[in-house]
DNA sequence: AATTCTGGTCTTATGATGAGACCAGATGAC
DNA sequence: GTCATCTGGTCTCATCATAAGACCAGAATT
C-alpha cells in the first residue's frame, strides 16, 4: 500500500497492522473471502467497489500474503483469490469489529446479520481477553511494554 | 465521516464498524487515547498527523460517541478528549489487530512492543472465540445468519 | 462464428490528505 | 500589566487516492 505516511516500520504492531490492512476496503474484501468469495467479479459485485480500486487492493493483499492467487478450483482457466493462513488469522479482527458494531452501531431492536455457530442458530458469545490466571482483562489492567523497556506504557494498548 | 461510498446503513455490523472507525487514523487515535493521550497536541505529536486531519478525525470521533470533550482534568481552560464507554469497548478490536500484527508482520526475533498484564511482565494470551460449550471456534465452524434468514451465509464472518 | 463473460487497464473528475501559514484566546515570564 | 509564547485550532494549496465508467483482449458460451 502506497500511502502518504507509512507505518510499516513502526515497532507498534497495531500501527503495522493498520498500515497493512487498515484502508477502507481491505478488511471488507477479507470478510467476503471468509464468506467464500473467490473470483474478481464476486468481490466486485458483493462490495460495489470500483474495478480499478479492487484490482489494486487484491494485488496488495496478494503482495503482503493475505490472499494468494491459485489457478482454479473448478475447470475454469481464470484464477481465484483464496485466503492464506495469514489471511485466515484475521478472523478475530473481523469478529471483534463485528461485535463492536453489533453492540454500538445499531438501534435497539434494529436487525443485523449475526455470527452463529455451526448449527446456524446459536449466536457466538463475545470474545474476551483473559489473563493466564483466567481473569478478565480490560484497558485498566493491561499496559504496553515497549521494546527495551519494562514498565512504561508508551504504545497502547 | 464523509466518504464516497457510505456503509453506515449496511446491515452487516462489520461494514458499519469500518464505516465508523475504519479510516487510516481513527484507530490510532483511539490507541493513543487508551495510552492516556488527552490533549490535541498529545495526539498530534504522538501520531505525526497533520493538524487539519486530526481536527476532523477528533470531531468525527466525538460525533459518533467514541470520544467526548470534557472541560479539563487539571485546572487548564483547554478541553480534553477522553474515551467514552463506546470508545473503551474498542479495546478488543485494537488487541486483535495488535495480536495479528505481532504474529504476522514482524520478522522472527524482531522486537516490538508487547501488551502485558498489570504486573508489567506477563504477556497477555491470544484472544479466542469460544462456543457456549467452550469449544474453540474458527471460520470453518461459524457462519453468518442474515436478518430474516436462517442458514444461508451471506455476510461473513 | 458471433456473442457474451471475465478480469482486468486507462481516463477523468472529484474527494481526501499532508504540509504549513495564519490566527485568537490562554498561559507564563518579568 | 505587558510581552512573548503556547494551545488549539482554521484555511489554503499541491498532491494523492477514489469512484465511475469507457475500453479491451482472451475465454467461454451459443
Amino acid at each position: 500500500m502506497v500511502k502518504r505516511v507509512s507505518m510499516s516500520d513502526a515497532e507498534c504492531p497495531v500501527a503495522r497492522a493498520l498500515d497493512a490492512i487498515g484502508d477502507w476496503w481491505s478488511l471488507l474484501i477479507v470478510r467476503d473471502a471468509f464468506d467464500g468469495a473467490r473470483r474478481f467479479s464476486e468481490f466486485q459485485k458483493g462490495l460495489g467497489i470500483a474495478k480499478g480500486i479492487l484490482s489494486g487492493r487484491l494485488r496488495h493483499l496478494v503482495t503482503i500474503g493475505v490472499l494468494e492467487q491459485v489457478p482454479a478450483s473448478d475447470s475454469s482457466a481464470y484464477g481465484e483469490y483464496v485466503l492464506t493462513e495469514k489471511g485466515r488469522s484475521l478472523f478475530l479482527v473481523i469478529v471483534a469489529l463485528r461485535q463492536w458494531g453489533e453492540a454500538n452501531l445499531f438501534a435497539p431492536g434494529e436487525r443485523h446479520s449475526t455470527l452463529v455457530e455451526a448449527d446456524g442458530l446459536t449466536p457466538v458469545t463475545p470474545i474476551e481477553l483473559r489473563s493466564s490466571a483466567g481473569q478478565k482483562l480490560d484497558p485498566r489492567n493491561t499496559r504496553v511494554r515497549k521494546v527495551g523497556q519494562s514498565l512504561e506504557r508508551q504504545c497502547p494498548p
